[in-house]
DNA sequence: AACAGAATTCAAAGCGCTTTGAATCCGTTT
DNA sequence: AAACGGATTCAAAGCGCTTTGAATTCTGTT
């Protein structure tokens, strides 16, 4: 069933079908809706690549998933991010485009989908704190957004981001005001932007009370339970170890819980846990009353986020570069509690 | 740059190096050097949706990624099984669209789906035991694959999956093996053909030797941290507790863990646990020596597997039923052991 | 009753590519 | 040297839709 089938069948020339099926005002209201009403019982679904050509609009965003060569991982927070950005693409007849891309050939990616035409724009994942891609799309000309931010990167672009580094500062301030002074900070991989912005928020909040991050407290690499395990281990055994930890992750976390509960140590008493948590489906951080204490943000609502702004950008020809901050809330657990030096005293 | 572009510019029609570029046979070899060398100097591509329009092959591939509902989840093996698809849609050609449906209105997704056309083929996810989608699917006439069964479809259909079945009857078998009689199984929500089948395993198992499943020892739900801890934190006290735990994802094996050395319980010693593990790349289960006893089948080696038999299918323009099941490995961890009775005699 | 102008509808061109059927070229054959 | 057939190349139609510019039909006026 084609348009000219349907227009034939109504005996409307397939120009008046067009304009009645999409809402165009120079067609009588009566013959609009006998060719709705016809539309839908034949069933008649205008052929998407008809459309796209005819239009020049893709009506398709492209998400380019990068897979580190070394870990062959693939970041866990996308599965949620595509839920929230799907949502909304579904709602506006948007199609969700998947490149999965090996981190070291993303340019020839990008290039290549910008050649392609088959999205009309872009979300750039996991920017890097000096990251190239910004740049190359901006001069490609092609409408993105960038979840994330990248910090070595001057010129103006589109993004949505959590503040990473307030979230930071707060979680660091709560341990300090629960009188904790050895802090280890359990961070994402050095070269991503976000973790860049937990660090500093992390070292802000320590040297507003003139201290200093200690080196050996603070590790970095994919957040898996595996690293927050082995974090925790060998921190646990220094001379003088931390009285709390900061993880950057849910799994982290539960690495370190591991590595801290195996000792002995009980967590919120003998020693306390903050995460960030990204709320991730299928990994909650409790249900009723969290776990862990956390800064909590949803990479869900990211994921909304960014796609909303995209169309915005797409249906409005690009425009002036439009930014989101996202405050993550800080929720208060079961896994930290005041210094044991101080407990004695409360 | 266009065909047509390229075409006036080489002084030949858009007949002839359209078919240079697409491998034809009737074009002279020497035009055809000229046309590929010329195309890439002005870094020609052709644009897809006209290809797409006059070819009537949409090359793209759908995932239709169900969201339950209730739990607002996204499986966490989507993405690596994306991952895996993926490649082997790049390395043909194809794009991988992606659409985020609730759980409660597949039927109409894919309805749509077909009528829009915009991909020529569909990876069907997660199937239930009674899954209406197969059915549906084979009256559209749209090529899929499923990755999974329904044991409650009879007619025939293509699929890519785990031996489940088997895989649990030899965990629970290496348990059985190594002394144990009280053994708990952590599973998947009832409902869904995988849970189904890895049950089915572990009782023809326990069967096998005499012993029937203690519904007490059996829990079903969303594999979470959250759900091996409270399974095993309730397990654990009962009066006649098991001595092995079987989980079917490292997340629940992961809350088993805690819920068991919580109460100062050693795994591999004093009570063991074995895991299915998806492989999934930001869940290892060790680095070299595994962590936890596990059957161990890759998702992202099954989303190769059925990206490259739905390609197959839809160049040979569907065909007969293809089927290919894949088994998992069962790799010795450090989280089972005998069971203490025997142990003194060892 | 005739006409301007708004309201509708239509014919046809075009989006960029593939593909059918015809045309041209060129080395052989007789 | 004319005829033949394979090798190349081309013109044009078509994929299913949108959209421009023109044609037709309705209104309300005068």
């Amino acid at each position: 069933m084609t348009l000219k089938d349907l227009a034939t069948l109504l005996g409307l020339s397939p120009t008046t079908v067009s304009r009645a099926l999409n809402g165009y005002p120079e067609v009588n209201e009566a013959t609009r809706k006998r060719v709705v009403e016809a539309a839908k019982r034949h069933n008649y679904r205008p052929n998407t690549q008809a459309k796209r050509l005819a239009t020049g609009r893709a009506m398709a965003i492209g998400h380019v998933i990068p897979i580190s060569t070394q870990h062959e991982i693939v970041n866990p927070v996308f599965a949620d991010f595509l839920a929230g950005a799907g949502e909304v693409y579904a709602r506006a007849g948007y199609d969700m485009v998947l490149t999965i891309v090996p981190d070291d050939d993303e340019e020839r990616a990008y290039r290549e989908i910008r050649s392609k035409g088959n999205v009309d724009g872009i979300i750039v994942h996991a920017p890097k704190i000096h990251d190239t891609r910004i740049a190359l799309l901006t001069d490609l000309g092609l409408p993105f957004v960038v979840h994330g931010r990248a910090s070595g990167v001057r010129a103006p672009y589109s993004w949505v981001d959590v503040n990473n580094t307030r979230a930071f500062e707060r979680a660091t301030n709560f341990l300090l005001d629960l009188g904790h002074r050895r802090i280890a900070l359990i961070n994402g991989i050095e070269g991503m932007d976000f973790a860049l912005r937990r660090r500093r928020g992390f070292e802000r909040a320590l040297s507003a009370r003139g201290l200093v991050a200690d080196p050996a407290l603070m590790v970095s690499g994919e957040m898996t339970e595996a690293q927050g395990y082995a974090a925790a281990r060998m921190m646990r055994g220094l001379a003088d170890p931390p009285s709390a930890y900061l993880a950057a992750s849910l799994l982290s976390a539960m690495g370190v819980r591991r590595g801290l509960e195996e000792a002995g140590l009980v967590l919120g008493r003998d020693v306390s846990v903050l995460t960030h948590d990204d709320e991730l489906g299928y990994l909650k951080n409790g249900a009723q009353e969290p776990i862990f204490t956390a800064t909590r943000s949803s990479v869900r609502e990211a994921g909304r986020r960014c796609a909303a702004m995209l169309l915005r950008k797409v249906a409005a020809g690009d425009q002036s570069p439009e930014t989101d901050l996202l405050e993550a809330v800080l929720v208060v657990g079961q896994s930290t509690g005041p210094h044991r030096a101080l407990q004695k005293t409360g």
